[in-house]
RNA sequence: GGUGUCAUAGCUCAGUUGGUAGAGCAAAGGACUGAAAAUCCUUGUGUCCCCGGUUCGAUUCCUGGUGACACCA
C-alpha cells in the first residue's frame, strides 16, 4: 500500500528538520507544502529549507516560482497529484510537509472544480469593490446566488468578490461548483502533526524572527520592494518591512509586529488543524 | 530636605461634576474550497496604591502613609 506521510502544525515548530529526518529514514523526497516558500526569491522570511538541508534530500515546490506566477491551492493539488502518481512506482512511502492548511486539505480530501478567475474578471470586481462598495455587490450576489448569499461571512469582501467572480465569468452560480465533495486518493495518507506547548513555540517564533533579521531579512524584502504588490508578497514579515522602507515604522517596531503576527499565524493553524481529527499528534 | 505632579486591565493611558470603570496595544476564542503566511468575526472584574475620615454611598473629596517622576535646595 503506499502511502503519503503529510507533516503538518503550526510554523517555527519544526517540521523542516522533523521532516528530513523521516525522510531519510523511509527513503522519500519531500513535498514541499508551504505556499510561500514556493517562491525563489523569498527563502529568508519564508524560513525556507536551507542549502544544506535542501542537499541532504531531494524537495519540491521548494523555490520553483518567480515572484509574479499566479499560484493556487487548486494548482498544487493536480501538481501534486501529477508528481506523486510518478513517485510512487519508485516509493511505497512519500513525505510531504509545510503548514498551508489549505493545500494540505486540497491534497488530502481535494478541492473543487471550479474555473480559475481571469485577470479581467478579476480587475473589474476589484474595481467595483473600491468604487461601489461592498453593499452593492452584496446585493447583486444575493440575486445571482443566494444559496451562497445565505452561508457566506457577509463581511468578508474577499469571499464576496470571489462568488461573484465566478459568477460572472460562468455565468453560472458559484454555489453550483461548490460540491464539497471530498475525492478519493490512489494512497493511504497519514497525518503526523507536530505540537509544542505555546509558550515555548512563541519563544521559538520570537527567536526564529531576529534570526532572520540577522540572516539579511530587511535586504531580501528590499529586494522585493517592486513587486510588493504580488499576492505572494501579502506575508507576514515582508508587509512590515515594507513599512520601514517606506520610512512608516521604526525598526525594532516593524520587528515586534513581525512576532505578533507570526504569533497569531501559528494560532490560526492550530485552530485549523485541531479540528482534523486524522492527525496522530507528537509533542516537540 | 522642600514644593509640585502622578499612582486605574499584562503594558501605555482615558474616565467617573461621588452611584464600583473603558480605549489602544498585548492576549484569548472562532470561521475558512482557486490570492489561504490571504481574508473575516468574537472576547475587557480590574484589591481604580494602602490606612483612616466625610457621606446613604468613595476609585472619585479630605488627613496621613508608601512609591515614581519633575523642579527647587
Amino acid at each position: 500500500m503506499k502511502t503519503l506521510v503529510v507533516i503538518l502544525g503550526p510554523t517555527a515548530v519544526g517540521k523542516t528538520e522533523y521532516a528530513l529526518e523521516y525522510a531519510e529514514r523511509v527513503g522519500s523526497p519531500i513535498i514541499n507544502a508551504d505556499s510561500r516558500q514556493l517562491y525563489r526569491d523569498l527563502p529568508i522570511g519564508t524560513a525556507a529549507p536551507t542549502l544544506t538541508q535542501l542537499a541532504r534530500i531531494k524537495h519540491y515546490f521548494v523555490g520553483t516560482l518567480d515572484i509574479t506566477d499566479y499560484y493556487s491551492a487548486a494548482r498544487f493539488e493536480s501538481e501534486v497529484m501529477v508528481l506523486t502518481k510518478q513517485l510512487f512506482q519508485t516509493h511505497d512511502t512519500l513525505v510531504m510537509s509545510g503548514g498551508s492548511m489549505m493545500y494540505i486539505d486540497a491534497v488530502c480530501n481535494g478541492i473543487d472544480d471550479i474555473p480559475t478567475v481571469e485577470d479581467d474578471t478579476r480587475a473589474l470586481l476589484r474595481h467595483r469593490l473600491a468604487t461601489e462598495g461592498l453593499e452593492t455587490l452584496k446585493a447583486e450576489l444575493r440575486l445571482l446566488d443566494p444559496a451562497y448569499y445565505a452561508q457566506v461571512d457577509l463581511k468578508n469582501a474577499k469571499r464576496i468578490v470571489h462568488a461573484l467572480e465566478i459568477c460572472y465569468q460562468t455565468g453560472k452560480p458559484f454555489t453550483s461548483f461548490r460540491t464539497a465533495t471530498q475525492k478519493k486518493r490512489p494512497f493511504h495518507i497519514q497525518k503526523i502533526g507536530l505540537r509544542r506547548e505555546r509558550a515555548n513555540l512563541f519563544e521559538r517564533i520570537n527567536l526564529r524572527v531576529d534570526q532572520m533579521m540577522e540572516n539579511g531579512f530587511l535586504d531580501e524584502a528590499r529586494r522585493m520592494l517592486p513587486y510588493r504588490h504580488e499576492n505572494a508578497l501579502n506575508t507576514v514579515g515582508y508587509k512590515e518591512l515594507f513599512q520601514v522602507l517606506d520610512g512608516r515604522w521604526e525598526l525594532p517596531f516593524a520587528v515586534e509586529r513581525i512576532k505578533k503576527n507570526t504569533r497569531v499565524y501559528a494560532k490560526k493553524q492550530m485552530t485549523w488543524f485541531k479540528h482534523d481529527k486524522e492527525i496522530q499528534w507528537i509533542d516537540l
